[in-house]
DNA sequence: TCTGGGGTCCTCTGCCCT
DNA sequence: TCTGAGGGCAGAGGACCC
């Protein structure tokens, strides 16, 4: 290549990098079930409510691709073989991917479990330049995992981005194109890569946003770098517009930022049936508040803003939310809260899905006194002893009483019913 | 075609206070 | 005393991302 996108070593300042994991899950899946290397392999939620979280690239040659409904893939691709998905394992082998971008420079910014931006500007006196250390990466995340990833490499971080997508292996009917491994945009060449790709490329142009700007003709980069700010502004509002216009002119100023603490904590689940009755919902409240409370405590942290979230039948969503008067962290104190907020909704419709969540995060070890804490039940003394007995004999060990029935407790794990509720779901 | 779950950020609206 | 403007905040919803 000659025109600004060369993979051959240049010793240039392209300093941020992109790396993202090959069909992660699938991949992850392949680690552990090698005989189904070269099938179509798809991974998600199994249940008709469920959705597609990844697919092979034998899969993706028929159409099937993440997010879209797993009853569709099946059409699509009946022969495929359907994974239900295990969070915990690629949460793990996420780590190890982690763990290995960090022995490159301590300036890793995780974006999910198969994304990560490094800034490896400090790295180079070591490791050489940018499209260097983005080589040795993709050399060592195979030796050491048996993963592939793509590496995008630029001067900022939406560039990098794009960077690794088009690095990516491409799947079409007629076969599987294998990818460059590593792409950069460098210094200088920035608009010539960017121009011709459309708006969509850009971070933050979904549907809403492309119907307003094709308002303005804009269908490309290029064209949406050429027209006056005002009318960006005018079209998407002053944040989006002046953000979008900066991008499309390959302004991003924002920096890779490893130490990211969560901003809120939410449980949500689509339902197998919709359920109706206010008793249900209310039981299931309690098990997502549950899960909730937990990961607060776990991250020490605590919240004032307490949201409910509610799906009907019909799709339409509406939240309903409270602040309280000082951060909680209890699944009791924030159940009290869930608990009224769902009593203002009438569920008789038919409700698809519940969720709950906690925002407006303080760090949870500086608590303020409370009344409850003076003089009534000492909720948090009892969250401790509910985390410690799960730390030693695991999630399911103990949970809400309103939860426990004949078969044990109905306790899911966080991430257990990531892509949809599974085929048949017992009351 | 029929739409998951866990997030972040932005906008709009209404309320309260000055 | 009443009224209006404007700021701050909370609540709700929408858009978008992986």
């Amino acid at each position: 290549m000659d025109d600004g996108r060369s993979t051959e070593p240049s010793g240039g300042d392209e300093s941020i990098l992109h790396v993202d994991m090959d069909a992660f899950f699938v991949s992850a899946e392949l680690l552990r079930r090698p005989e189904l290397r070269g099938k179509a392999v798809v991974v998600g939620g199994t249940g008709d409510r469920g959705v597609v979280a990844a697919a092979s690239y034998e899969a993706r040659r028929y159409g099937v691709h993440s997010a879209m409904p797993s009853t569709r893939a099946r059409r699509l691709c009946p022969h495929a073989v359907f994974l239900p998905g295990d969070h915990a394992y690629y949460r793990e082998v996420s780590a190890q991917v982690m763990d290995l971008l960090r022995s490159v420079t301590p300036l890793v910014e995780p974006i999910s479990l198969d994304e990560a931006f490094l800034d490896v500007g400090g790295a180079r006196r070591l490791f050489g330049s940018g499209e260097a250390v983005a080589h040795r990466i993709r050399r060592q995340v195979v030796d050491d995992t048996g993963l592939r990833c793509s590496v995008g490499v630029a001067t900022v971080k939406f560039l990098a981005k794009l960077a690794s997508e088009a690095a990516k292996p491409r799947a079409a009917l007629d076969g599987i194109q294998p990818g460059a491994g590593v792409f950069v945009v460098r210094r200088g060449h920035e608009l010539e890569f960017l121009r011709p790709l459309p708006v969509t490329a850009l971070w933050g142009v979904g549907p809403a946003t492309l119907r307003r700007l094709e308002r303005h003709g804009v269908r490309t980069v290029g064209d949406l770098a050429d027209l006056p700010l005002d009318t960006v502004v005018g079209a998407l509002g002053p944040a989006n517009g002046h953000h979008l216009h900066d991008l499309a002119h390959a302004v991003d100023p924002r920096a890779v930022e490893p130490d990211q603490q969560p901003k809120s904590i939410s449980h949500e689940e689509t339902f197998a049936h919709d359920l109706h009755e206010a008793s249900a919902l209310h039981r299931e409240l309690v098990r997502m508040v549950d899960s909730v409370a937990a990961r607060l405590r776990q991250h020490e942290l605590a919240g004032r803003t307490v949201t409910i979230k509610v799906r009907f039948g019909d799709f339409t969503t509406i939240t309903r939310s409270a602040t309280l008067d000082r951060p909680v962290d209890s699944a009791v104190e924030i159940s009290r809260a869930a608990d009224a907020l769902l009593d203002t909704i009438d569920p008789s419709p038919g409700v698809r899905l519940l969720g709950a969540g906690v925002s407006g995060l303080a760090d949870g070890r500086t608590r303020q006194l409370s009344f409850d804490d003076a003089g009534g039940p000492d909720w948090s003394a009892a969250d401790r002893a509910v985390d410690a007995i799960r730390a030693r004999f695991g999630d399911k060990a103990v949970g809400p009483a309103s939860i426990a029935g004949p078969g044990g407790l109905h306790r899911k794990e966080p991430g257990a019913q990531q892509w949809g509720p599974p085929a048949d779901q017992p009351d």
